[in-house]
RNA sequence: GCCGGAGUGGCGGAAUGGCAGACGCGAAGGAUUCAAAAUCCUUUCCGGUUCACCCCGGGUGUGGGUUCGACUCCCACCUCCGGCACCA
């Protein structure tokens, strides 16, 4: 102690090394509850493994070479808070931590230094287990876990091949064994041949020759989510299209399910409708146009078949398959040149500013099926191959885009919604203005007059009847493109053949160990890395057959979709885990982490979890039921924390100049948790200054021993409140993750006791207790001093007296016509005459009255009295 | 453009429809000290009046509304942050 500082180095030191010494924080796998037997009652006497199970997860930290920024902490010093309080309340607590090590960034560092990624990324890991473990977060070192491991990997690839040998039954909405793939008769006379190829376009994992991102700079291809804005995420290099062959995982079979799924989740509505937009279900109709001259039909999906009378155009996009055939001699050149054009053109410029409507004419028509009229038909960039039919039919009154499109050149355009605004809609009619809300039908023959929802309705019907169309469902979500053209990931487990079959590799071969490699560096022409490992890409198979192995290797986010499932049973060799250890902890009781994964990997790891709860592996539909965002935390100018503007904090640092527990309380003090908020050093100091206080009030910095003033007492009244009110608003608010006014009270408390000649020493104890939660170190080293021998960790947490955390007297508010006047002091337990009473005797009560009756008077319990006069 | 979230002192923030500004930072003054650091005490939303105490008025992005009473609920608008971005 210098300065009336404690020595937080030593004491922080000595209790992360007496909890790693003595695996305070190991938790026992409990026995799963059979059906209908009762749960047990959070009992910090029992057995560990016999209380109640809480899982608290962190998202899985990438170890990079920065270490650890000022953020990590944040959430989580949250879930250790909730980790801490869940134990100390009786259950039995799981809480990990590991390493999702693969991915670009290792790898971009290894081929600029040379080091090999393996080796870089075990150092960093080192370092952020060292930095993770100052903090002195109460994680189950045991069951750590590294996707980089094969024994951890192998599982990675297990899953993998249960993707491969699934299909997704329609029916059944679900997944199942290939095996279960019923085939049709017209594919068995096909020969062994087409039933092959019948069940690889039927498997979750597939290979598909698919327009890619490709990134010439990282030489790989990027999924979707990773291209922003035409550059990539990471690192912001152009991206282009090209067709690659590539493996993909079908997570658009499994739309619905993942919409579904969300409803019952104790996620922030605002997260669940990221996820929902990102799956961006519609309903419509699919209605076929038959080419005029052709046998062809152009099938399209529209939400509004409402409008089909008004469609006096249709738009097909350049990609369309039926583009070739139908186009007339007269405008072949033109065509081809548009689709050249369109293919050119980079994400960027296909969706950025340049909204500016292109097309061509392709020469051909096609007939409205609704009233035979002939309508051109157009290609264009602004419709998508990928989404819907890559043909859209066109209805300019009634949607923007095709508006626009019409206007530019010049087609026609037929009103068939009438709005109800009188103005409104004689704009729409003369075709000046755009209508997209719902109306009254008009220029529809006979569904005149109808409204847009009923017109919906009776139309699909009528087209469904007629065998024009049907009733469909398009989601945006597009399938997974699942592999990379990298080094450092998972390899495939998966052979081909000479004769070009594909084979998985067994899984009692598992895990197909990554070859060590020298050169390890990506290509431009997007030949793979392990494609130079020739030792390790010829197999010959028992037969004799000779294969080749898979090349690429899976995206990162492949072990982070499944690594709270590891952590179950981090160590098994036999199984990903056990699954009694699957029923006893899943689901994940409450998951904190940056908002940034609100879509990609929140949805990816739900869409793992499905299958393996269709496969029977898992025993929960879901896998996270509560999820918690923090919010950013900015540099001490207002923004974002950068390199380039100097102005990001180092949390070891801050952990040398002011000690761990205040680098956590200062972070959970900042303000809520999911607010964005800037850092403060000044802030860190102030916490920092109340630990020291805290301090001094129980140990006596003169000699070391406690102070004179903490004494056996029971404590007077205003003690006592002051005690279990902050035990009941700590508790309260931990519940509620308000752990900024948590500390307020915290605050208020030692504000309080420092000034008591006299400090019951039960009265500490408690408060320790409390703020051990929060600020552990000093929690544990308090708690000792005040005479205890073993660890507080599974002391059990305070409870409060709601008789003495109650006011005796209270004050209340008078108020006149709702202007406050005066404060009266009344017993907390005054009936309303009493205060009425009191109220009407009070002089200025007796001056704004003037002798007569009040009108009306309000008494609200311990708050105010409001006289209306 | 569309969809979320948020606007409260000099700053971070607090307030089941009921005393706006808890708690912390900063600032000012004082105590302690040879001096400083640390610590302790007092003041600190704005304006007016008088600062001796008080007293009066205004105040939670802007403008309306509901209510005895609105930071909180409703409508319109402004600003900032985040996400999506031709998804038919």
């Amino acid at each position: 102690m210098d300065n009336g500082r404690y020595d937080f180095n030593a004491i922080e030191k000595k209790w992360q090394d007496y909890w790693l010494q003595n695996k305070t924080f190991k938790t026992p796998n409990g026995a799963p509850l059979r059906p209908g037997q009762p749960k047990p009652k959070p009992n910090p006497a029992a057995r560990l493994e016999n209380r109640p199970k809480y899982y608290v997860l962190d998202m899985f930290p990438y170890p990079s070479g920065q270490g650890l920024h000022v953020g990590h902490p944040e959430g989580y010093t949250a879930s250790d808070i909730v980790a801490r309080y869940k134990r100390m309340k009786g259950y039995n607590v799981l809480h990990p931590i590991g390493w999702d090590a693969f991915g670009l960034p290792a790898e971009q560092y290894a081929v600029q230094t040379g080091t090999h990624p393996a080796v870089t990324t075990q150092k960093n890991i080192e370092n952020m287990r060292r930095q993770i473990q100052a903090l002195g977060f109460s994680y189950d070192w045991d069951r750590q876990v590294d996707t980089t491991d094969p024994a951890y990997y192998k599982w990675t690839q297990w899953i993998f091949l249960k993707f491969y040998n699934s299909w997704f039954d329609p029916v059944l909405q679900k997944a199942r064994r290939i095996e279960e793939l019923p085939i049709p008769e017209n594919i068995r006379s096909g020969g062994p041949k087409a039933i092959q190829k019948y069940i690889n376009d039927h498997r979750l994992a597939y290979e598909a020759e698919a327009p890619v991102n490709w990134c010439p700079a990282l030489g790989t291809v990027l999924a979707n989510e990773e291209v922003v804005g035409g550059v990539s995420e990471r690192g912001g290099h152009p991206v282009i299209r090209k067709m690659m062959r590539q493996w993909m995982l079908r997570i658009t079979h499994f739309a619905e399910r993942l919409l579904e799924g969300l409803e019952g989740l104790d996620w922030t509505e605002s997260i669940k409708k990221l996820q929902q937009d990102w799956i961006g279900k519609s309903v419509g109709a699919e209605v076929d146009f038959q080419v005029d001259g052709h046998k062809a039909a152009i099938r399209v999906f529209t939400t509004r078949p409402d409008t089909l009378f008004g469609a006096t155009y249709m738009v097909l996009a350049p990609e369309h398959p039926l583009v070739n055939q139908i186009t007339t001699d007269e405008y072949k050149k033109s065509i081809e040149n548009y689709k050249l054009e369109a293919l050119r053109k980079s994400d960027l410029d296909r969706t950025d500013l340049a909204k500016e409507k292109t097309g061509q004419f392709t020469g051909a028509y096609a007939i409205n099926p609704v009233n035979g009229s002939k309508i051109p038909i157009w290609i264009s960039d602004y419709v998508l191959i990928s989404y819907g039919t890559g043909a859209i039919m066109s209805v300019p009154a009634h949607d923007e885009r095709d508006f626009e499109f019409a206007k530019t050149f010049h087609l026609p355009i037929i009103a068939v919604v009438r709005p109800a605004d009188e103005a409104l809609a004689n704009q729409v009619e003369k075709g000046t203005c755009c209508f997209v809300g719902d109306g009254t039908a008009m220029n529809s023959g006979s569904f005149n007059g109808l409204s847009t929802l009923e017109f919906k309705e009776k139309i699909t019907a009528w087209l469904e009847k007629k065998g024009l169309g049907k009733k469909a469902i398009n989601y945006k979500l597009r399938d997974w493109l699942f592999s990379r053209q990298r080094y450092w990931g998972e390899p495939f487990p998966i052979l081909h053949t000479e004769d070009g079959q594909t084979l998985a590799v067994d899984e009692k071969d598992l895990p197909l160990e990554l070859p060590k490699m020298e050169d390890y560096k990506p290509s431009e022409s997007g030949e793979p890395p392990l494609s130079k490992a020739a030792d390790w890409i010829h197999v010959t198979l028992a037969d004799g057959t000779k294969a080749k192995r898979e090349t690429n290797t899976m995206p990162q986010w492949a072990g982070s979709c499944w690594y709270y499932l590891r952590y179950l049973d981090s160590t098994n060799k036999q199984a990903a885990f056990d699954p009694a250890a699957e029923q006893y902890w899943m689901p994940v009781d409450l998951y904190i982490g940056g908002a940034e994964h609100a879509v990609l990997h929140l949805l990816y790891s739900r869409f793992w979890h499905k299958l393996l709860y269709d496969l029977g592996y898992v025993s929960t539909p879901e896998p996270f039921q509560k999820l918690v965002n923090q919010g950013m935390i900015l540099g001490e100018d207002n923004q974002k924390m950068s390199k380039s503007r100097g102005n990001v904090i180092n949390p070891d640092k801050v952990i040398a100049d002011y000690g761990a527990d205040s680098m956590r309380l200062y972070e959970m003090f900042m303000g809520p948790l999911e607010a964005v908020k800037p850092w403060s050093m000044q802030g860190v100091e102030g916490v920092h200054r109340f630990l020291n206080k805290t301090w001094r009030m129980i140990v006596d910095p003169e000699n070391g021993g406690l102070q004179a003033a903490v004494q056996e007492v029971e404590g007077d009244e205003d003690t006592l409140r002051i005690l279990h009110q902050t035990i009941k608003k700590v508790t309260g608010d931990i519940e509620a993750f308000a752990f900024n006014t948590a500390i307020s009270q915290m605050m208020i408390f030692v504000n309080h006791l420092s000034k008591q000649p006299v400090r019951p020493k039960h009265a500490l104890k408690k408060f320790v207790l409390l703020l051990s939660a929060f600020a552990p170190h000093i929690g544990e080293e308090l708690w000792q001093r005040l005479g205890q021998t073993k660890t507080l960790a599974y002391e059990p947490w305070p409870t409060f007296d709601p008789q003495l955390a109650r006011e005796k007297e209270v004050e209340l508010a008078l108020q006149i016509n709702g202007k406050i006047k005066d404060r009266i002091c009344v017993s907390a337990d005054a009936s309303e005459s009493e205060i009425e009473q009191k109220v009407l005797a009070h002089p200025k009560v007796q001056a704004a009255l003037n002798g007569q009756k009040p009108k009306k008077i309000i008494i609200v319990k311990s708050r105010l009295v409001n006289l209306i006069v």
